[in-house]
DNA sequence: GGCTCTCATGGGAACGTTACCACGCGTTAC
DNA sequence: GTAACGCGTGGTAACGTTCCCATGAGAGCC
């Protein structure tokens, strides 16, 4: 019952002209007469006649369509990806193919498999595992995401400029009243982990405090991570927290649960600053303030270098996007009042 | 640089055969010896033969995609909707191509046009705008998912069954010792509301509460929407809102937020019920009790529909998923006091 | 032993597009 | 007046695959 979709030469036949001359029309070729195209335009909207791009790419080797593969599109900061690339590939007139991987490398290669078989122009990737020497192999220009991405050399990646995120978050610590941050921070296995700690070391000496005062602890990067690793701070005697910096916006509110746990309110007894700028950090009570990762950006960024790769100008840097605070009510204002800790 | 990617041919003739038996082959076919078979598969493996999807679907009419045209990828229920999709789409080795309209009736159309060009083999899509005509007209197979797709008749479409999200949300409120919620729903304009509110007054009926006496409000569907309407609701003189079931969860947080603006608590003043199931609601205090609708076996039951309607066995009818309740913290249980009504 | 029948394989067309080359016509220049 | 040129157009090959038909060899049958 579906009736067959038109083709350049319906068009032509309808215009009465070659295939030929319908093409460089539809194209918008210079060489043509005016009247000539004025026909084909009319006879192809007639007729309902759409460029069939699988054709077209399979004459041009350009398929239109660019590979995605993240972890999860249900996580909200790989969901802002996806939406930075998806808005600048439709500007560019190219279609996206979206995958997840779970952090699955046997899913990330058949995510990459199906990609190729796709014949995709190029692809952006959030890689787990080492399956990226595939992509090289064949040859298909691809850009990577995320801070994993670091482990590959020589090739393209986005990713977030998590020293100058710190370097904010630590001045905004400080424009607050709040001397050195207590730290929690991930698992000791993670790459982001000293990542993260060599920003805050690195920083911390510029302001004349000792890194080796700061206080750290680390648990999953999950919100029970986050928790837990606050209640063994809360339980440790002798020390303070009036103030904790959480490598992640889970862990920050899963710390923020734990200080409402024991009896502690924040930010009056223990200020909290996150890292991630996840959505929900504006429906926890106090909200929370936080870093956020341009993730959108990044992913719009990550779709103009793969451009660049496509076309075969190779940057082969590392493209390191700011990120910005967001300033919400985890973090008591101490500049104004004379004491610094409370009671 | 950049090798050409092998082709049928280039393992036809490392195999020693023609391309037409390499095809068959590769295909897995019946009719082939058994050594033959090996040989192919075997120089296919070692040149690292892919298949080319785009001549496939050049060939076959197939191209192996699917579209999904959504209202945005960054709000969690239709990153859900899309997970469930993938996730399915990719067990039949499919691939799939995402869109978000923003609501937008000309983005929608300009995705779906690429979604023709792009030759997909069937959509799904969230319709905003009567564009979807051209679907139709064009004979792309598609299902329609989300509440707006009722608009459509003799479509297939996919949805979340609200009837019976009411229905267990209103026997929790009764199991927890409520009786009649005061109502927060959308604005009067759209179609959510009126079959919101149709499903809350039938079922107010069957508990023998005169759905007259409900007390409804409506706001935008924003958090700002719902705080606002809650603002007024505290307003009105005479009447103490025990309860208030949200039509959507970020109306519901509003309305926290306006209680607690107040001086009031929750759960203790006033007990919220959500409706949406977004992940927020696990971080706000008190945690959001909410009746979560099934994003992901959405986009899951919408790619098995779309399936059939490729197959050419449309069933052209409306699924509706079930919902469930998530019991966190914002709903009181005064079934075991005495008093239904707080001070 | 010659016939048909089966089976594995090869050859070629077709899907819809674009790129290249050739052709014919009108204009310009010598 | 003819050669050269430019311009608009038509014809055709090619992209990589699958499908249909043809071919040839071997087996089975009378």
């Amino acid at each position: 019952m579906r009736k067959r979709r038109p083709t350049i030469i319906d068009v032509a036949e309808r215009a009465g002209v070659s295939k030929s001359t319908a093409a460089r029309a539809l194209a918008g070729a210079e060489s043509i007469l005016g009247e000539t195209r004025e026909r084909v335009l009319a006879a192809a909207k007639a007729v309902g006649y759409e460029r069939n791009h699988l054709a077209v790419g399979m004459r041009s080797g350009r398929s239109g369509m660019l590979g995605l593969v993240i972890p999860d599109i249900t996580n909200p900061f790989w969901a802002d990806v996806a939406r930075g690339a998806q808005d600048r590939a439709a500007e560019a007139d190219v279609s996206l193919l979206v995958f997840s991987s779970d952090w699955d490398p046997a899913k990330e290669e058949s995510h990459l498999r199906a990609l190729r078989r796709a014949r995709v122009d190029g692809a952006i990737v959030n890689p787990v595992s080492d399956a990226l020497d595939d992509l090289d192999r064949f040859g298909l220009p691809f850009v990577l995401i995320g801070s994993s991405a670091e482990r590959f050399a020589d090739v393209s990646s986005v990713g977030s400029d998590i020293t100058q995120a710190v370097e904010i978050g630590l001045d905004h610590l400080v424009a607050k009243g709040h001397h050195a941050p207590t730290l929690i921070v991930g698992p000791k296995s993670r790459l982001a982990r000293t990542r993260f700690l060599n920003a805050v070391q690195r920083h911390s000496i510029k302001r004349d405090v000792d890194p080796g005062q700061l206080v750290i602890e680390d648990g999953e990067y999950t919100l029970e991570g986050g928790r837990q690793a606050m209640l063994r701070l809360l339980d440790r005697p002798h020390v303070g927290h009036t103030c904790v910096f959480a490598a992640n916006d889970m862990m920050a509110i899963g710390a923020m649960m734990a200080v409402r746990e024991r009896g502690l309110r924040c930010p009056e007894d223990v200020s909290i600053l996150g890292f991630d700028g996840i959505p929900s950090g504006a429906f926890t009570f106090p909200g929370l303030t936080t870093i956020a990762k341009p993730g959108r950006d990044i992913g719009t960024r990550a779709v103009e270098s793969l451009f660049d790769e496509i076309e075969g100008r190779p940057e082969h840097g590392r493209v390191y996007m700011p990120c910005r605070l967001i300033d919400r009510a985890s973090l008591a204002d101490l500049s104004r009042e004379p004491r610094k800790m409370a009671g």
